[in-house]
RNA sequence: CGGAGCGUAGUUCAGUUGGCUAGAACGCACGGUUUGGGACCGUGAGGUCAUCGGUUCAAGUCCGAUCGCUCCGACCA
């Protein structure tokens, strides 16, 4: 390819964005925002792409089937699965047209996973257990109306995802493919992507999916969004989101001192009340009333920890928890909103108590009356100490792992892969079965198993890059080698196109910057694209020998010899 | 969905208490000098100031609504 008839241009105007990939691949011109979280693949950018997923079919074509599903579905699918109005990102259409008199009103889903199409699918093609199991996939585009898309390739509302689905006539041989085919799959596709050292699976929230814990594959990266927390005696990595915590022993005073009720009006949050009071948030207790499904109920953790609603849901086995109403709180409490505490509460209220204010002496808390906090309650003299005490803090910096007492190693992360034992969830949502040998009626197993494409695409720009611009691994990188000429003398530009008609007839994919401008753009430019070989013809190059070679990640170049220059770039591939 | 900021040329931005015949840089076109890290000189094209409404003698500037973008938070199957 000539660079003059590329298009899609490198453009050094362009905006600065917190997020690296954002800037660098809009910069270089490998894609083109369209609204917040949907872009356009520009050439460069597409063919990235396209080298990500044509590894990843590779990988995934000797676990499973490839298929292609349609983006958009019925609504009656997801009715079925009762997920059309639970799923907060899902997109729905509907025939935008008013004025057609064709039109129909029907809605539709623009899915944002594929459950809902491949369940159906399977239950027509196979029944027996002779057909058992088997496993397929697609790679797609993928709808998700995230209310905050950021961060470029990231997080956004359309993206690309592979997405392989595989069913099976037992648990067992569900969690047999899923530990043993489908994870070493995933393995080697983030190996060949040039990110398998720095990639580790880590247990997270099944969602809504299952129970159990789904595996993430994360890609250690300081920019992610999501922290993990490794215990090095394990070598187990929890997400945040699902990680056991203890909190680490903090000194309590020897004597009990005396209970007492604080005028504070208008101190309702923890900053205010640490200040107002002037005790550390450790001395606080944090009071939170929630509705768990239709129940109330109260949750209390230390005042320097937040509540894990996914582990509180956890424990209280609910379906659906979030903070309750101010009228509730009213109820509950008796007060205001910011006044909640753990004494003074009625006697039919569950509440449930995190382990990090079992060893507590002379601790604060809200009096559950309106502009008032109470100082210096003691368990046992003044609040009966609960029988049991629970985790359901928000894993933090510093916090132990309660089984061995060690300290966490923590780590930031982007998402690269998601695996989630499904079991029989979807199965049973649309009456899948399968006839055992005996002729009986089965359930169906399936787990399901997700790589964002285009995720990694901006997770592998975040990670790998200088202040000059990209730096792309060669299996993905979207032309091997950049060429370029310096000067606009015929002998050197005859030269030139005489390596690029070789380069390109040894199958080595070459971008030729034909463009006649300064030597500096071109280098520039070269730096910004990022790809992995620079070879430079100009007069001081063949008065040396021959041709520059240069690769990106590195400072140094040599001279090769003409004769050479094929030999040399082949085995830099 | 809450909070903050913003929307002006292809791009990134400036435009003060309302006075605009709306600017700059980069990019683009033409001519010339250059050719190893975004070089220089000259000429030129390019704008319904997001949209709709309001206030005013006068609106890019003030007010309201809508749409959109960025960042923080909530959320993230």
């Amino acid at each position: 390819m000539k660079y003059s008839q590329l298009f899609g241009k490198t453009n050094k105007t362009a905006k600065e964005y917190d997020s690296k990939n954002a800037t660098l691949l809009q910069k270089a011109g490998f894609i083109d925002q369209v609204m917040s979280g949907v872009y356009t693949y520009l050439p460069l950018g597409n063919r990235v792409l396209a080298k990500i997923e044509k590894i990843v079919r590779e990988e995934m074509d000797k676990i499973g089937n490839e298929i292609f599903m349609p983006a958009i579905v019925p609504t009656d699918l997801w009715e079925q699965t009762d997920r059309l109005d639970s799923v907060d990102v899902l997109f729905k259409a509907v025939g935008a047209n008013k004025a057609s008199k064709l039109r129909n009103d029907a809605e539709y889903v623009l899915n944002s996973t594929h459950e809902e199409v491949v369940t159906p699918l399977a239950k027509k093609f196979s029944f027996s257990y002779k057909d058992f199991p088997f496993a397929v996939y697609q790679i797609q585009s993928k709808f998700r109306n995230e209310p905050r898309a950021k961060s470029g390739l990231m997080r956004g509302r359309e993206f690309r995802m592979k997405d392989l689905y595989s069913f099976h006539t037992s648990e067992d041989d569900l969690l047999d493919y899923y530990f043993n085919v489908a994870t070493p799959a995933y393995e080697k596709v983030y190996k060949r992507l040039g990110i398998g050292e720095d990639t580790v699976i880590a247990l997270a929230s099944g969602g809504d999916f299952t129970k159990e814990y789904s595996h993430e594959f994360q890609t250690l990266c300081e920019t992610g969004e999501d922290t993990l927390f490794y215990v090095k005696s394990k070598d187990v990595y929890y997400n945040q989101e699902v990680a056991p915590s203890k909190a680490p022993i903090i000194e309590q005073d020897q004597e009990e001192k005396e209970i007492q009720d604080v005028f504070g009006e208008g101190v309702v949050s923890m900053e205010k009340l640490v200040k107002f009071l002037d005790i550390p948030a450790y001395k606080c207790v944090k009071t939170l009333i929630y509705k768990a499904d239709e129940k109330v109920i109260v949750a209390a953790v230390r005042g320097d920890y937040e509540i894990n609603e996914i582990k509180l849901k956890e424990i209280l086995n609910c379906k659906h928890l979030e903070l309750a109403d101010k009228e509730t709180v009213k109820k509950i409490t008796g007060a205001e909103i910011g006044y909640a505490g753990i004494i003074n509460l009625p006697d039919d209220i569950d509440i449930y108590i995190d382990d990090s204010i079992e060893p507590m002496k002379n601790f604060e808390c809200g009096t559950n009356k309106t502009n008032f906090h109470t100082i210096n309650i003691n368990w046992g003299r003044d609040i009966d100490k609960p029988d049991k005490f629970y985790d359901f803090k928000l894993a933090k910096e510093g916090d132990l792992y309660p089984e061995t007492d060690e300290e966490y190693k923590i780590y930031t992360a982007a998402e690269v892969g998601n695996i989630f034992p499904l079991n029989t969830k979807f199965s049973d949502s649309f009456e899948y079965t399968f006839t055992d040998e005996n002729g009986d009626e089965q359930p169906v197993y399936m787990g399901c198993y997700g790589i964002g494409t285009s995720r990694i695409m901006g997770v592998i720009a975040e990670k790998s890059n200088d202040e000059n611009g990209l730096i792309w691994p060669t299996q993905i990188a979207p032309y091997h080698v950049h060429l370029m000429h310096i000067g606009e003398d015929d002998q050197i530009i005859k030269i030139t196109e005489k390596l690029y008609k070789e380069l390109h007839e040894s199958k080595i994919e070459v971008l030729w910057d034909d463009r006649d401008t300064q030597a500096g753009e071109k280098f520039a430019d070269a730096d910004l694209i990022g790809i992995p070989v620079r070879l430079v013809i100009s007069k001081r190059s063949l008065e040396k020998g021959g041709v520059e070679m240069k690769l990106r990640s590195e400072t140094e170049a040599d001279i090769v010899k003409m004769d050479d220059i094929l030999k040399h770039v082949q085995n830099c591939l």
